[in-house]
DNA sequence: CCGAATCCAATATGATACTG
DNA sequence: CAGTATCATATTGGATTCGG
């Protein structure tokens, strides 16, 4: 019936919220690093070295633009900054939480 | 200690195996059409309005050949097309429900 | 160390028209 | 209906350099 076809219309649109919140190959990458307690600058880069200082320094804007994270600069003599995750972050844990275990069970390796 | 940053670098790296997978705006909308039965180019298409004929083309056979869809061709007057979901691509069906759930959740309009 | 700035290449996406 | 062809734009990625 009719309902049924609104329900797919419905499912396709929510995906797509996802996805924009989640767009490109870095947010979610970024991500991770920042749940395992790694959120400086340098830090996110040891851990995704493909990534280079221009593409991280816009994801982290584009981040922050979400809610997903904060930048927070303290000063000092080299002037520490760090990028905290909002709680909010923390609502796609089990987003991510899936896509690992995917990723983990379909590498080459498998598990 | 330093299974921890390894387990980082893990996680990470299944991430972008998933992400590599669903690149894109297009495929995972594309995948919630056909498990809902729209197999059809057309059907996909009305499903998804803003996708033009020509990225749903090559999104199709971006998912042919990562084994997530298959094309199967039936001979008749109007040379039916049809693409069917492959036994492998119902292993994503987690990570699409969550973020089917995430995206309801935080579109403007809650729930 | 943390980025910003610049320049340029490669991809992705989009609009439109057209064919078997 | 199921695409292909062409052209244009947008977004992303990479390399390198520079400054606080």
């Amino acid at each position: 019936m009719k309902e049924k076809s609104n329900d797919i219309l419905n499912r396709i649109a929510h995906v797509q919220t996802t996805l924009q919140a989640i767009n490109g190959k870095w947010k979610l990458p970024i991500l991770v690093s920042m749940y395992a307690g790694k959120s400086r600058f340098r830090d996110i880069q040891r851990n995704i070295p493909q990534i280079t200082t221009r593409v991280l320094s816009k994801e982290l804007k584009d981040l922050e633009a979400s809610k997903l994270i904060i930048r927070i600069v303290t000063d000092g003599h080299p002037v520490s900054v760090e990028y905290k995750l909002t709680t909010y972050s923390y609502t796609l844990t089990p987003v991510v939480d899936e896509m690992i275990k995917w990723g983990k069970q379909h590498s080459k390796g498998g598990l």
